[in-house]
DNA sequence: GCCCTTCTTTGGACCGTTCCAGAACCTTCC
DNA sequence: GGAAGGTTCTGGAACGGTCCAAAGAAGGGC
């Protein structure tokens, strides 16, 4: 019992296959009643054309590749949202591939796609191997979402500005009057970037000396462990503005755990405003890098450079937005270290 | 500049594309020096072999449709995590499809998926539109993960035993020492099933009148309204089952804002051990429920299945374990509502 | 009624694989 | 030397669509 074919219905229809085709692929060029025969024997059969045929014969898949760092990550997961939205408005559908899954797996993500013969590639955020970016580039229209490289030739960039995002936080913080103020750094350009924006800003201010940088990592264990190196130090920050919410939400509980109060005696800033931060226990100050808006732009771009693939790579980076919550507020005046 | 057929490589290597292809397949029938001939070809040209073309000819691709009711619940992607280690073992691919994102779009899912003709589908979790499971069964090799329902003839089931680990969440709140026990009930099969485990268990005990239900939902927001209405009682409860670590992290919330204390004033446990409540400033009492492991299986159901569609189905239950961290402690022994 | 034009409809080549029947080539054995 | 039996290799027919050139039908003008 196979499903049926194009022939069934057009054997049933009493029309041949070329018209079926023609009726299914929305043809204005076919009389009301043959559409209307054809139709029903569709419906009748339960037709549903077999895409692989279809994308062998059009040479197109209709389909985009999505290479992910971390399902995890809520942030990504909002990302994928925009982009499968956008994408599914234009007729694509998404095939995802969790970077770290596969790595472990030892699979080359990219022979994948290219077996598949994917109509473009999305590669969101940090990827644990860049190289396989570089190829598959090479070779499909490809899009970078979520971070700022690798920067390759006819590749469009869609990322949060995060330097900005950064001095968002940092200004936020000193606004309150801290002066004293660590960051836990993430890893990757994304990481690099953050770290930058907070030095700046604090360089601004000439509070280079009060500026301390300590690196995690995505986790929250990073966070923790991060700041408990920090709350260690003899001349102890009364603010910490953490790579991620993730990392955030460890320097709390570092906080919480050595009898500071949140924000009392210490301020926090998270980053990517994920539902984490959005937690009444947590409500986190942090900083929203319209995941979703980032997704849909990124869709845009690759449904660009899918109609013309020569054209050179852009760059374009959405501002992000401080999102004030619950754990910043000035230092206590009367902490001596704020003299 | 189009990509290299089979025929480009048989050409190349001065052999037949039916040589090439036996090559390619691993077979053991061709003599050294051709084989070595034909995949020095495939590496100068850098030859991929055309995925829509070999399902096309060998009535399968390969690839197993995954439909998920919420990207954003972690244990859900924890679960696709197990799926895919083990569907890739088995050389399947997996393609994913957000049920609630679709509905959105209002897309019928079994529409994309039996056009891409998937040998087999995993439908995971209580899915926003359960006769588009029943449909899809009835052409594909399907098996439910996550969830117990819906139960179709040819469909197996693999999920965690909801009424077991609610029954261990019941019983460790009682062995504590309280009494007065309320659930935070979720939805769909699994929410009745929890649920159930929940009355059991308090009836067992003679419990059954100071066990108390408040209806919420998959949220943290629910789990924040469930509780303050819980607590806001005349007779409130020392404890709280929540459905999940979401409603669960909901109900710290709103004891903290009612200002009782966790542990102290109110035990709290959640369900499915996800990251959130192994985030440390939480630390959640919580059921494990094994969901990479319950991926595993499921896709090992489905393995079976497409070897023989007709088995009939089975019903898989793996037994979830406690997992007691910080937010459970025997009730205040001064408190007069414990007598 | 006939020729020309415009709409509809159709047959068949093609997309890039797999698979099968059988051809070609080797050994071995009598 | 030739039949038998194995191994290795090949041509061509699928697989289920799209697309194009051309055939057929219908309408219009004289």
């Amino acid at each position: 019992m196979r499903p049926p074919t194009i022939r069934d219905v057009a054997e049933r229809a009493g029309v041949s296959k070329s018209l079926v085709s023609l009726v299914l692929r929305g043809s204005e060029q076919v009389r009301p009643e043959k559409r209307r025969a054809v139709l029903a024997a569709v419906e009748e059969l339960g037709y549903r054309p077999n895409a692989a045929a279809r994308s062998l014969s059009e040479r197109r898949t209709r389909t985009v590749g999505v290479l992910l760092n971390d399902l995890r990550n809520p942030w990504f997961v909002e990302l994928l949202d925009g982009l499968n939205s956008e994408l599914y408005a234009s007729g694509l559908r998404t095939l995802l591939a969790d970077g770290r899954l596969n790595r472990r797996l030892g699979e080359d993500l990219t022979h994948t796609f290219t077996e598949l013969r994917v109509d473009g590639l999305i590669a969101v955020g940090t990827l644990p191997d860049p190289a396989a970016v570089r190829t598959a580039a090479a070779r499909l229209p490809t899009v970078v979402a979520g971070t700022r490289e690798p920067v390759l030739s006819a590749v469009d960039i869609v990322a949060g500005d995060d330097e900005l995002g950064a001095r968002l936080a940092t200004e936020h913080l000193i606004g309150l009057g801290h002066r004293h103020i660590a960051h836990i750094a993430g890893q990757g350009s994304v990481g690099t970037l953050r770290r930058r924006g907070f030095e700046a800003v604090m360089r601004e201010h000439g509070l280079s000396g009060s500026a301390a940088v300590e690196q995690g990592d995505l986790t929250e264990e990073g966070g923790y462990r991060a700041t408990v190196r920090l709350l260690a130090a003899p001349h102890r920050p009364t603010a910490v503005f953490a790579f991620n919410d993730m990392a955030g939400v460890g320097a709390l509980s570092a906080a919480e755990e050595l009898g500071l109060r949140v924000p009392g005696d210490l301020s926090l800033v998270g980053y990517d405003n994920t539902y984490l931060a959005r937690l009444r226990h947590l409500w986190l100050t942090t900083v929203d890098n319209a995941g979703h808006d980032i997704g849909r732009r990124a869709a845009r771009r690759l449904l660009d450079r899918i109609a013309d693939p020569a054209r050179p790579g852009e760059v374009a980076l959405t501002a992000p937005v401080l999102e004030v919550r619950g754990t910043t507020a000035p230092p206590r005046p009367s902490d001596p270290r704020e003299s």
